[in-house]
RNA sequence: GGGCAAAUUCCAGAGUGGCCAAAUGGGGCAGACUGUAAAUCUGCUGGCUUUCGCCUUCGGUGGUUCGAAUCCAUCUUUGCCCA
């Protein structure tokens, strides 16, 4: 049978690391599970693997796209899937590893095929939210579609909208796209976590955002200023020194800030994690427990 | 040495006699999450308690009052001004 080894683990934990020992020690590519690492020229803000490191063995999903390209979890779901069947008569057993659960669910479990918004509804959308309100809109979604509307977030501008978008393009209500059924995989999935205490996390971060500081992170973000709008630029690292860039911030408070804001994310993360019972937990520096590991949980 | 102003819950900062465990913001903590998710959103944040409620808190002490974070006296500290 196949096997698809799940590394994750928060921000900064040492999942890069990890994952190249695991790829060298399986032999197989790693697959990358970053939201923003897949964008072309953020190597520095998004903790990209280096040169050195992709060097060791073949990564996919990362640097790939432009910070203008749409992408979404489903996509994603679409992407991984093939490049599994593809390359599992290679490798019976491949490595998926990184740090947005959103996509690393959607792989493991599958998300509801719901149509891709087109423009026109998406603009539609997005000019009556700005005009109307949330209210108004949350409220014509109580009409259109009641069973979403009751277990919806419905103080969430982007949860509200896209359900609308749904039921606007489609003209059927988004509840009927939502079975939220878990989809099961022709493959046996392993789930490796990756931890450290807080305090010792916290100082990793906070190290390691100094060192982007000193790699240059604030002329890679000038690169991309022009393309802020873009929600892939709308990440930590960047929105704070387009701050700075505005004149908005001084940069020492920024780079408190990047730090703050990586904390406040490495725990979401952590959030998501705690709820996935399957999860395997290891410290980054215990490698030959987590070879072993996932030597035996091989099928 | 004299004068003035201020001391509030983790921080900043409202509150000027009861509606105050105390606005608001920040920070912290917890949570949600199916279409750009490093996004977006929610709740809690003195203690005990399931709720009711009880207890301790607004620099210290002592008063006034049925009742004080709020008024008075005094002490301490800080800032500013005059020497």
């Amino acid at each position: 049978m196949n096997n698809l080894v799940v590394l994750i683990g928060p921000t900064a934990v040492g999942k890069t690391e990890v994952s190249l020992e695991i790829a060298e020690h399986l032999g197989c590519p790693i697959i990358s599970s970053d939201s923003r690492q897949m964008y072309r020229g953020m190597e520095i803000g998004t903790a990209m693997p280096t040169k050195e490191e992709l060097a060791r063995c073949k990564h996919y999903f990362v640097g790939q796209l432009e910070p203008g390209d749409y992408y979404s979890a489903a996509r994603y779901e679409q992407e991984v899937l093939a490049l599994l069947e593809e390359q599992f008569p290679l490798h019976p057993t491949m490595l998926l590893s990184g740090g947005s659960m959103l996509y690393i669910d959607a792989v493991c479990k599958g998300i509801d095929d719901i149509p891709t918004v087109d423009d026109d509804t998406r603009e539609l959308i997005k000019k009556r939210y700005a005009e109307e309100g949330l209210e108004k809109l949350s409220e014509e979604l109580r009409i259109i579609d009641p069973e979403y509307y009751r277990e919806a977030d419905i103080k969430n501008p982007k949860r509200v909208m896209h359900a609308l978008e749904i039921c606007y393009m489609t003209g059927k209500t988004y509840t009927s796209f939502r079975t939220r059924k878990e989809k099961q995989r022709p493959f046996n999935i392993i789930k490796i976590g990756l931890q450290r205490n807080r305090e010792e996390l916290y100082e990793r971060i906070n190290r390691r955002v100094d060192i982007m500081i000193e790699q240059g992170l604030i002329n890679e973000v000038k690169k991309f200023y022009h393309l802020r709008e873009h929600n892939s630029l709308n990440t930590v690292g960047y929105k704070e020194i387009f701050k700075v860039l505005d004149g908005e911030w001084e940069l020492p408070f920024a780079i408190e800030k990047i730090k703050q804001n990586t904390r406040i994310y490495s725990r979401k993360q952590v959030t998501w994690y705690r709820r996935d019972e399957e999860i395997a937990w290891f410290h980054p520096n215990d490698k030959e427990e987590i070879l072993s590991y996932i030597d035996k949980s091989i099928l």
